[in-house]
DNA sequence: CATTGTGAAGGGCTTCACAGCT
DNA sequence: AGCTGTGAAGCCCTTCACAATG
């Protein structure tokens, strides 16, 4: 039975798995295509076999923050969409803020996935004079000067890294002092010296086009 | 004594994790910066605190392909550039199609990270009349139509896909069909059905997002 | 004598298999 | 009958600790 909140028997925070988290968010795509779909109920089975996971995986993975299925018909799509946005926290609103607007800066203001999921930029940042100033998806490019500032103001919470390397670690260090919670990181650089309070993730381009040249290059067996 | 390739008692392909393939494109690019700096040796130590990675990780990660280092002062930085670069794949040139010329796709075309890593994007295509016939960074963006004729022609090996979540699947099943040998996927969609001799790598801006999400509303404990 | 390469120990994640619920 | 939740087994990866080495 879905009881909509943490295992009961709560711990509070961590030991979960890195993985299972990203699965989540795997499992949260999927199920809203079902429910675009039509569909209303999802077993581990189905759900597994349209990810290339087993559905002992599926079921373990959920089963460590709750019960959400019913055995003999599997798991209510909207209610599991629910849960699985509670557990990752993305169902509120987070306020981010863009560092850099070059092309990817730009690129990712566009995307609408993030507003989908519940992120909303609500300031754009850039160290160029050129730049600032300048009116990108409704919003004025703001001199990184004033981040600290504008951060308070606008209430920002999460930072999106997507300036040149040589700059990501002092517009880390400003997001940080700023008193963000959250830092995603664009630039090919290893971010040091941040507080402990701030998480960090970080994805590489170059990094994610070596991983599939070395899958191609040891691939089974090919000519 | 470093001897430049693969571990003589190699067995071929797989059994190397996921997770070392990933760090490895790491301790590359933390080498490729200190020799920037103007370094020439780097102890496993040294690696490790700039990535924060114990150094028995990263001595163990690179044990697996081979014997890179020299005790006592640990690894010749432009060796194991080399070295690592053998491993992944990218010591020769890699060549690349983009699918999609819309913000994603152009912001990747004009990423330098790429090139400097050794791939080239060949084409850009796109289903838009519109953007057809554009010039980006040099290339023309051509039909999607013509995907299998051109990448037989310019002898592309990898595909990109930075076009919308509806178009992804189609894409991945041509590019497989014109005999590109990995796709590296940005849409937040699962792509069904390709030929086990495609590899393949997803990246999901929004599932990032959530992922920073999780690592901030479950961190150890703040107000 | 600082540092590597590695067997052994330890911990964590995945798969298996099945009792139990609907 | 169909499917979930879960203990137990198995496997994989990381950490430890130290002999080997230039």
């Amino acid at each position: 039975m879905a009881n909509g909140k943490w295992k009961s028997d709560s711990q509070g925070a961590k030991g979960v798995p890195k993985a299972v988290v990203y699965r989540l968010s795997l499992y949260l795509r999927e199920l809203q295509r079902l429910i675009r779909g039509g569909d209303t109920m999802a077993s581990s089975g189905k759900l597994g076999k349209l990810l290339g996971l087993t559905d002992a995986q599926v079921r373990k993975d959920l089963a460590i923050f709750g019960q959400f299925g019913h055995p003999g018909v599997g798991y209510r799509c909207e209610d599991l969409v629910g849960a699985i946005k509670g557990i990752l926290g993305t169902d509120r609103e987070w306020t981010v803020a863009m560092i850099g607007a070059g092309n990817l800066g730009r690129a990712l203001l566009g995307y609408r996935g993030f507003a989908s999921q519940g992120f909303r930029v609500a300031a754009v940042f850039d160290a160029d004079p050129a730049k600032i100033g300048q009116s990108l998806e409704g919003l004025v490019v703001e001199d990184v000067e004033r981040l600290s500032e504008v951060v308070r103001e606008r209430e920002i919470s999460l930072g999106l890294i997507a300036a040149p390397a040589e700059a990501a670690q002092e517009a880390a260090t400003r997001l940080a002092a700023a008193g963000v919670v959250g830092i995603l990181n664009f630039a090919p650089v290893t971010l040091h010296s941040l507080p402990v309070e701030v998480s960090q993730v970080s994805v590489d381009l170059a990094t994610e086009l070596e991983q599939l040249s070395f899958a191609v290059a040891n691939r089974p067996e090919t000519r």
